[in-house]
DNA sequence: AACGGAATGTTAACCGTTGTAGAAATGGCG
DNA sequence: CGCCATTTCTACAACGGTTAACATTCCGTT
């Protein structure tokens, strides 16, 4: 039914190897025969068969991004701009989710999809570091996170301890001094390195750790964000700020403040993390950590060609930039469109009187750049530890 | 380096197609011989070659997913969706995001990824409907979306004009009479089945068809939303009530209300088209209609492996159920947790009063299912206009 | 006329797996 | 013990494209 190269060449009059040379653009070929084996392939609707091309070379061109869910819009962003670093490499994204479940985890680790993908970009949740640091297969991998701390594996991601950190801080600069942590607060045994980060601010600060301010969730989206907030606004002394490991949780923790009618950031003051675009129009937008995603997708690529290519150098610890994007549930909303107290209490068509056209869309908002991390630890991690 | 079956069977002391056999449970193997094999595949963590298998039998296993954008939460929904059913199928699904590049589509159009695929998922942006339809070459397709209605397709997509009708009449229903539209208003000359239900609608209510309410966007994202509503509330007379064509531009517009001190929905009422998971967490929550995604992907995936399987039946029009649900954006924040007037108007700890924990979740708010067309059309049509 | 390079052809092997066809071993039964 | 029917296993040829190793022809130079 589909032609095959064979046909073509029949088809061109030439030989299957000219053919072959035709579609690998070998240099020597007079431009006559170039000519009528194209329009050959044209005629017939040619399509080189991939998977024997793969076969024969042992590449074949796709690489897998295995991430806990799509419907998470970090995800969501982070599988976007790996894509496109890929296709501008020539690879082809295979896209793998998890849902968090540690057997579809550990399927990533042994040899998914064996022999159709040249490398795997992990993104784990479910699995411990040492589980994967007993990973047994040659598949080149690099994993993305801050999850797990396996060593000998190449690694990258944003420096959460130092982000987070910048983010308390930023708490504590606007006058907090009563800052809850919504989180996931150890991942066996160890803390995870947002309350690391955390904890390092609050001490800098004279602020006594209270752990009755940090909220354990499971999900880190924003029904989680969401619950947390209702338990924090309930203790006997409820605090003035809440810094969200991540974005979801915070526009979850900014709903309960709304239903239960406490004024962001007036009462509370709240930070999120990841930068996702819903922050930027939330109401109030959402102050928040934003980690440099193009980097982080270029520097996954850059390194794991590197290894599909054969490179074995001792496996890298990158860090990637990142930035604190300041906003309304921090810094509050500008004064002269704050909005009316009492107004009409329903009503149909008369229009309120309004003011001009803010200048600047809402993605530029009190934008605040305050620490950067650009810093690029190479850290030459071989069998020891480091 | 990798292992091969014929290693397995050397090391196992069988021959290569006994070892095949192993691997694929034919039942006539003795059971000593089938332990001796598996224990040999063990040892050499043998992992079959998936190209070297798909060039035998011509059948890949992977499904194109072609879509506008990643990074749109209604994408994103969809791909997981989609993701899901296809991998209960044994298929598994390869993205492709087209960013609305017309020339990207094209490739989607003229087989993709030759003989890797064994059929795609396309949801079309750029392309009319007539250039679609030019289409030559058979790997099975089915069509996702509203966008183009090329003939002769199959075609899967919620009853957008009823929808929009719905959500329409909706808004008449709550008390407006000055009904804005925000979407793209043509496409190629062809009216856009949205703007036709939200026509029917006003028609059918006895109100007027004012074109200056009717504002043309390009990307349907936040952006798009918050600058066609800072233009809507900057017209001489503006709308009581904005219906966006997605749920994206309903946050933007949202959005812009808020900045311009106009409140939601006392004086405009809002609804939007996705029911992305951002609307029932947004402040207020945003009214919008709730497309079945699971059915969907479900029509998709059942009709595309059944055309894969050879199924050569007339192409098919298949219509998903939706929902209105009806929010904060056009009923109202209920009175007891609205929020209060005055408040302190900038504070350091002191806890504000407040009240009960709301007993339902948020994602429970106020739903309404209203109206459903589950109706599957089988239209059969064949090389002649329906 | 001899030579060199470009352009193409021929043939065969190979990538790893599976289908076909059939051989060899096994077992049941008269 | 012989015969037939299974069961168990094997050899070989594909699948479609690439590549190696030459062989050949054509053309233009010297």
């Amino acid at each position: 039914m589909a032609a095959r190269l064979r046909d073509v060449a029949e088809r061109a009059g030439v030989s299957v190897k000219t053919a072959s040379n035709v579609l690998n653009n070998y240099p020597h070929i007079k431009p006559s025969t170039r000519a009528r084996v194209e329009k050959a392939m044209a005629e017939l609707k040619y399509r080189p068969n991939l998977s024997a091309r793969s076969l024969k070379h042992g590449r074949a061109g796709f690489l897998a991004l295995a991430v806990p869910a799509m419907d998470s819009p970090y995800f969501a962003e982070l599988a976007a701009r790996i894509t496109e670093e890929a296709s501008a490499l020539g690879f082809i994204v295979l896209l793998d989710v998890t849902r968090g479940d540690a057997d579809a985890e550990r399927v990533v680790l042994e040899g998914m999809r064996s022999h159709v993908i040249d490398g795997v970009i992990f993104s784990p949740l479910a699995l411990s570091a040492e589980e994967i640091s007993r990973r047994d297969d040659d598949l080149p991998m690099v994993l993305l996170g801050e999850r797990p701390v396996p060593t000998g594996f190449d690694h990258i991601a944003v420096d959460s301890v130092a982000a987070s950190r910048a983010a308390t801080e930023h708490l504590v600069a606007v006058g907090r001094r009563r800052i809850a942590a919504v989180g996931r607060e150890a991942v066996r045994g160890t803390a995870s390195e947002r309350l690391r980060g955390y904890r390092q601010a609050l001490r800098a600060a004279g602020l006594p750790y209270d752990p009755t301010l940090v909220i354990d969730v499971p999900h880190y989206d924003r029904a989680d964000g969401h619950a947390a907030m209702l338990r924090l606004l309930e203790l006997p002394e409820p605090p003035d700020a809440v810094f969200c490991f991540n974005d979801l949780m915070a526009i979850g923790a900014l709903r309960a403040c709304v239903e239960s009618g406490v004024k962001v950031p007036e009462d509370v003051a709240l930070v999120g993390f990841d930068d996702i675009a819903e922050t930027r129009f939330a109401n109030p937008t959402i102050t928040t950590i934003s980690p440099d995603l193009t980097g982080l997708a270029r520097e996954a690529l850059d390194l794991l060609s590197r290894r599909i290519s054969g490179d074995e150098s001792p496996a890298r610890e990158v860090r990637v930039a990142w930035t604190l994007e300041a906003r309304e549930t921090t810094l509050g909303v500008p004064r002269r469109r704050r909005r009316r107290a009492g107004g009409q209490d329903r009503a149909g068509s008369p229009p309120p009187e309004r003011r001009k056209r803010p200048l600047q869309p809402p993605d530029s908002v009190s934008a605040t750049s305050r620490r950067n991390s650009a810093r690029r630890v190479k850290r030459s991690t071989g069998s020891a530890e480091s």
